[in-house]
RNA sequence: UGGGAUGUAGCCAAGCGGUAAGGCACCAGACUUUGACUCUGGCAGUCGCAAGUUCGAAUCUUGCCAUCCCAGCCA
């Protein structure tokens, strides 16, 4: 157990020391722990902690824990437990075990008590509103309860009668006696058990009484045996208080220590579960799984694989600086996972029609074609071509524009994997719509190959006499905005929402093999981008989610212009 | 006006007294049966600012500035 680890961020650093002969965790096995309340759906942002809390217990031999910190029974629920356990699963993570706060209760309780005997906690009367008032502020210290030197005796009848139910919710709390001077706000006798008649999801009318996090939390890592107890950086200021009752509550072997690293901040979205919420109560967004969010269900619906978020995670890295990454980081880690894994297919998105003059009426011919040329090992499968095909009505143009070197009459592109075409003519409606294109092929081109002469396009296109029309949803990012909760413009976020951020489209056409998959398969579309199987789909009635489109360099140059 | 943190490129981020890694984005080019992928090259004369220590400072010291967090009976 030598420091023979490779330390990639501040926190394998910190614990590659820890277990170093005379580091404070000498000869113990590390242990960390996941504590999600199950009060809402993950998102991306836990899944950064979910990478450091299990991969670094991974990382040095060590384990972690799933814990759900369920000690609000008013916010819980366990439909969340549900959903939070096959998240983290999906992102490929396996817990070495599974606790629940609510079953650590009656010793919380006890621990509860302890501190009354040890005079470090007393009941106070005051209301809420009071004890606010009493807390003093930033700037001024506080003063102290009028009930902080009750007795021992008094102290611990009252709790059990709290307990017990014999008070109304809100008429008393424990509190520990810390210092209400304090400069740090989180010292100043902060409440540790508060009366609440709910029913838990757990424990149901069994307690009435429930623990506050600063309390309940160090005292779940210590019974748990957990030595990093690792959090987001908000949590600094409780430090000194997780020390406390650590200590107080006493003693533990080995005794946990908290360590605050940055959360995962993205540009174009908003990344917290209150605020998620109110974009799925507003129905900015159809629920917590639209394929715009960024939870973990949105991403997974979206089409992100459990790969791309984790090699991401790993990219943005570990520090302690506020730190907002760039969308484009993510959407660069799912292209570049899903170039190597996702089967290409031929879509068009937005048809018109592309009739081959010289080519046999009713001639179905077949071409083979690679499943994805990063990969061989993939194999060929069978394209089907006929006189009458579909195209993209961006891959023609009357007029061609300087650099244009796709379909325009006289022009010769290749249609992937099939023939050589030359556009010799093309059809409009009455309002000068572009309805069928003409073109006349050359036979020696067949597989789309003529050694004697190159063509510099390449367009994608589907056969009319097969082509399964499909529903295609186009998602762009939820907001234009970078930051959406800038509100120095006096507009709230959720209408900000890009109105654009769901694009659907009706009348694609796509090859049948395409239509014929599973749910949640991926797919790069030819020229288009990365495309997955909603949950929605059905061979019979196909709807495809475009997760991220490909690297546009012509787009972006006709952009500029 | 209290306390706690953080400032390295447009965005992340290494760096731990010896002369600014890497990724994304961006720009240019090569290659190409995807205007994709891949490849090549470019992209911080200076690390928030100012002094100081040192042969030598992004790294140490001091001062200043900026930003963020904390006044739930939420977590």
């Amino acid at each position: 157990m030598d420091s023979e680890f490779v330390t990639t961020n501040f926190i394998h650093e910190m614990v590659a020391n820890d277990i170093k002969e005379g580091g404070r965790y000498y000869g113990k096995r590390v242990h960390t722990r996941f504590p999600p309340e199950p009060n809402g759906y993950l998102h991306i942002g836990h899944a950064k902690a979910i990478c450091v809390d299990f991969g670094t217990a991974e990382k040095f031999g060590g384990l972690c824990n799933l814990r759900f910190d369920d000690t609000n029974p008013e916010k819980e629920d366990e439909e969340y437990v549900e959903a939070i356990k096959e998240d983290i699963k999906w992102l490929g993570f396996k817990w070495d075990g599974i606790y629940y706060a609510s079953d650590y209760f009656p010793r919380m309780y006890e621990c509860a008590k302890k501190l009354i005997k040890k005079g470090l906690a007393y009941v106070c009367d005051l209301s809420p509103d009071e004890i606010r008032e009493y807390r003093g502020t930033l700037t001024e210290a506080g003063k102290n309860s009028p009930y902080r030197d009750r007795s021992i005796e008094e102290n611990l009848d009252l709790f059990e009668r709290m307990k017990n139910g014999e008070f109304e919710e809100g008429s008393r709390v424990l509190r520990a006696k810390i210092d209400m001077a304090s400069p740090n706000i989180v010292m100043r006798d902060p409440v540790i058990y508060r009366i609440l008649y709910a029913t838990h999801h757990r424990t149901g009318d069994e307690w009435c009484i429930y623990p506050m996090y600063d309390f309940a939390h160090p005292l779940e890592d210590a019974f748990e045996g957990i030595t990093h107890s690792l959090c987001d950086i908000g949590f600094k200021n409780n430090r000194p208080l997780y020390d406390w009752f650590i200590r107080e509550c006493g003693p533990f072997d080995p005794e946990p220590c908290q360590t605050e690293f940055a959360r995962l901040n993205l540009t174009h979205t908003v990344m917290s579960k209150r605020l998620l919420r109110i974009l799925v109560e507003n129905n900015v967004v159809s629920g917590w799984d639209d394929p715009r969010m960024p939870t973990l269900r949105g991403l997974r619906r979206r089409g992100y694989t459990p790969k791309a978020i984790r090699n991401f995670i790993e990219a943005v890295g570990v520090s302690t600086t506020l730190s907002v990454v760039d969308h484009a980081l993510l959407e660069h880690y799912v292209r570049e996972d899903l170039n190597r894994v996702a089967p290409r297919g031929m879509a068009v998105l937005d048809p018109i029609k592309l009739v081959i003059d010289n080519y046999e009426d009713g001639l179905v011919e077949e071409f083979e074609a690679e499943v994805n040329p990063e990969n061989p090992e993939m194999g060929k499968r069978k394209v089907e071509f006929s006189k009458v095909l579909y195209i993209e009505r961006e891959d023609f143009m009357i007029e061609p524009v300087k650099g244009y070197f796709r379909l325009y009459p006289g022009n010769e592109v290749r249609l992937k994997y099939a023939y050589y075409v030359k556009c010799t003519s093309y059809e409009t409606d009455e309002n000068g719509n572009v309805t069928v294109v003409h073109a006349t092929y050359d036979p020696e081109s067949r597989g789309g190959w003529l050694p004697t002469r190159k063509v510099k396009g390449t367009i994608h296109w589907v056969s009319a006499h097969n082509a399964v029309q499909s529903e295609v949803r186009l998602y762009d990012k939820l907001f234009l905005q970078e930051d959406p909760l800038d509100d120095s413009d006096g507009i709230d976020f959720v209408d900000k929402a890009n109105p654009d951020s769901l694009q659907v489209v009706t009348n694609a056409y796509v090859e049948p093999f395409l239509a014929n998959s599973e749910k949640n398969a991926h797919f790069q579309f030819l020229r288009l981008g990365y495309f997955s199987t909603d949950n929605d789909h059905t061979p019979e009635k196909p709807v495809f989610n475009r997760t991220v489109s490909l690297k546009d360099s012509w787009a972006k140059k006709a952009k500029s212009k």
